[in-house]
DNA sequence: ATAGTATATCGCAAATGTACGATTAATATT
DNA sequence: AATATTAATCGTACATTTGCGATATACTAT
């Protein structure tokens, strides 16, 4: 992002947001989520069963899930436990909600 | 994406909401969003005024968002009116909505 | 026909993202 | 101590994204 020397700030919502929407921007972070999920919350490496990448490739992607705030890993030798950052999580539905209820409000017109 | 030989394919559902999450990954795709239902629906150009971004740049991240089927553009000459598109944008909508819904049934545990 | 307006598209540079194999690090088990 | 297991990180290659200015296109108005 360069932005040409303006100092223009997007807010801190929008930037929120699309961190989020970047992060569930890849079919395999969103398969993470959901098996995240569906094991009851905590979990890791049989993500190398579900999908068809290589171990250091899914480390990646975890670590981006991470960056973004929309994972939680605690390490539990030899192995690492992630789980769903439950607070982010909130926040990011919230968010979602939020956009596409105001954008509804108005919707329907050409 | 090149996933190895292996011929996995993700769900169609697991592809669209990435499709859907990828559009709306930047913060100035995220305005566009906003000021299109804002000024009660159709719009176009005067984003100029709202992002501190060339011309051709919107028009770029304008063909992301048409890409991914969140807007709709109509030539009104001169300008080109662009919408949400309903249809798609309730998708979208519903995908979220699903996601965050599903992974709420088992959160809080570790 | 000419000029003007609104947008798209092209060509380019720089940054980021995606994927891999190889290596490293941390811990558990023998 | 030596080995095995799990996962992160490094280095690399290639693709995509983001941004710009310049140019092209399409239509209006003069």
């Amino acid at each position: 992002m360069k932005r040409t020397g303006s100092n223009f700030k997007y807010s801190k919502e929008t930037e929120e947001l699309a961190r989020f929407s970047k992060a569930l921007g890849h079919p395999a972070r969103i398969i993470i989520l959901k098996h995240l999920s569906n094991q009851s919350c905590c979990y890791t490496g049989e993500l190398l069963d579900v999908l068809p990448l290589a171990q250091s490739t899914i480390s990646q992607h975890l670590k981006e899930l991470k960056d973004a705030g929309l994972i939680d890993g605690e390490v539990s030798p030899p192995k690492i436990k992630y789980c769903i950052h439950t607070e982010n999580w909130m926040k990011a539905q919230k968010l979602f909600d939020t956009l596409f209820k105001e954008d509804f409000k108005k919707i329907k017109c050409c």
